[in-house]
DNA sequence: CTGAAAGCGCTTACAG
DNA sequence: CTGAAAGCGCTTACAG
């Protein structure tokens, strides 16, 4: 029927019962006779019913939305890079809606105007050390899980992350059996989870490996190059680089190049991340794969169940795969 | 005060006046003493009184959110690349929140389902040709803008889009000042707006300046490289090659490098999308940035518009502009 | 197992 | 200029 979409009421009608009745069996509420739940059920798909969230959030105080806010830096030309970020939404949002939930794309606005957000809880990707956001958040009552944790609440559960210990053990593994022993780590300077994780990981599996741990810091493209030039005409330069952020690995591989090294053979090169811009690079760049997807579906998962009230486990922890690829394979490419 | 929030009836007993008046006052409707006005405003200030959007909602019927749709593609290794997309994202959740309307990011999911989002209406990026989506989200009456326009739907007038036609004619004047005579355009077999529209100002801008209009057509990173180097090797090579998706530019200026020629002098490269990619190339890239923040934040306008019953100025147009940079100086570079 | 009724917090004809 | 009342579409005690 076109116009107006059905209510409650219409479904009530066309199953011959009452309204209370419809919000029992749609809401899996009280005991209600098989027979019936059927009659309603059908109604409800015929008439392509789909309760009101506003409605639904007014009376039993749930909007059926979920927030979803994404790093501030995004669109900039800092380290943080694209890929990741868009397929946790995608899968967010496919993951929410499969349940009739949603997923709201929350602007970067003031702490006081998050605490309005029409939402039953907020995924936060990617937080800031003491993220305020998170702060204004649960100071008004609201759920919140992280995407990687926030590294100034070691006591906040409730997240989704990658094991960066065990990912980048692999990595380091992985380099180290392509015949790499000068392994140097060019990272961003930020507060941030995996980066510090990793950095932990790299240092551990060095001492173990009785390797030197050489890290370097690096925030734009230029510094990035900068930093490997500087790296490549020293005493002892290194025979792989791991860095962590996408967009570091790429302009590592670049400037090697232009110092005439190749990269897989004289040079290895690995990226924390994976990414189109990795998979097709020439050399194809060697990955984390993190498993965006994974973790955008399993985060709207922990906060529904938050939101529902119940005690999830958590935090989620999900596996990470290495993407071995031309840029380390140690021999001569290409 | 803690605990609960205040609500109208809070304000409207601590003011001396009905809730009506209160609604009044807020939303500057009707007629109110001047006196009482100020009576109620201070009420509400001093009860720190926000109206609940969701009651607010649920009055009038809207759900005040509106619905993103993301290209499906998104996510793979296709000629699509990211940028543009997160931040019209970006842009429309933020333009849509300044005025507590908040955007839903949508699934891709069947069309059925999609009649039943809870959207007072829904922005469709990238429509391919006769987009099936939109014919579902019109049936279901939600009212629908398009970012680029859905080439089976020319009477579709609901849309934002970058000048095609000027943008490209802008781009290939640079390329003519550069010097270049021979300028290919290797663009992406898609039935897109935006690529069918720069096809024809291409065309049309070589045929008036009496040069020979060469179109070749590409879909993966790998013909890319290969068209290119059939190009390079063959006779009269192009001594420009402007590709309008971004990761086919940068595939551009790789495959001509390996074959020893210098990007900017020997080969100019161009994109018709700006990206973090392009600018952080060596060189760096020359491209059309089409501003999808403008883009996000029109469309948003412009179906909260319509939303609103209005009949508002469409199509909306977006100036592009172009970034010159050393893809296109046309002397020796780095 | 089922339904009448109150209520969530606002807005808006409508009547004074 | 102001207010009583109905209504937005649900949920949920409560009573049968």
């Amino acid at each position: 029927v076109p116009g107006r979409a059905a209510t409650i009421y219409d479904v009530a009608r066309a199953a011959g019962v009452s309204p209370t009745t419809v919000s029992h069996v749609l809401n899996g509420k009280g005991r209600v006779h098989a027979a019936t739940r059927e009659r309603v059920l059908a109604a409800a798909r015929e008439l392509g019913f789909r309760a009101s969230p506003v409605a639904r959030r007014l009376s039993h105080g749930r909007t059926r939305a979920l927030g979803l806010l994404l790093p501030g830096d995004i669109g900039g030309d800092t380290f943080a890079s694209y890929d990741f970020y868009v397929r946790v939404a995608a899968a967010a949002a496919a993951t929410a809606f499969a349940v009739e939930d949603s997923v709201l794309l929350l602007p970067h606005v003031d702490d006081m105007a998050l605490r309005r957000v029409p939402v039953d809880g907020v995924i936060v990707t990617d937080p800031e050390e003491h993220d305020a956001r998170i702060g204004a958040l649960l100071a008004a009552g609201l759920p919140v899980v992280t995407i990687d944790r926030d590294l100034g609440r070691p006591d906040q559960r409730w997240f989704v992350a990658t094991d960066h210990e065990r990912a980048t053990r692999a990595l380091l593994d992985h380099l180290h059996g392509a015949g790499a022993r000068r392994i140097v780590l060019l990272t961003a300077p930020a507060r941030l989870s995996w980066l510090a994780g990793t950095r932990e990981a790299y240092e551990r599996w060095c001492a173990e490996h009785r390797l030197a741990a050489r890290v370097v810091e690096a925030r734009s493209p230029d510094s990035v190059a900068a930093a490997t030039a500087r790296l490549l005409a020293g005493v002892e330069p290194p025979d792989a680089i791991f860095s962590p952020p996408e967009r570091h690995a790429v302009v590592v591989a670049r400037a090697a190049r232009e110092r005439g090294l190749r990269v897989g053979a004289d040079l290895l090169v690995a990226s924390g991340v994976d990414s189109p811009e990795a998979r097709l690079h020439d050399p194809p760049i060697t990955a984390i794969d993190q498993d965006p997807d994974a973790h955008g579906a399993a985060a709207v998962r922990l906060l529904q169940a938050l939101v529902a009230g119940e005690q999830p486990d958590a935090p989620v922890w999900i596996p990470a795969a290495l993407r071995p690829r031309g840029s380390t394979s140690g021999r001569p490419v290409g």
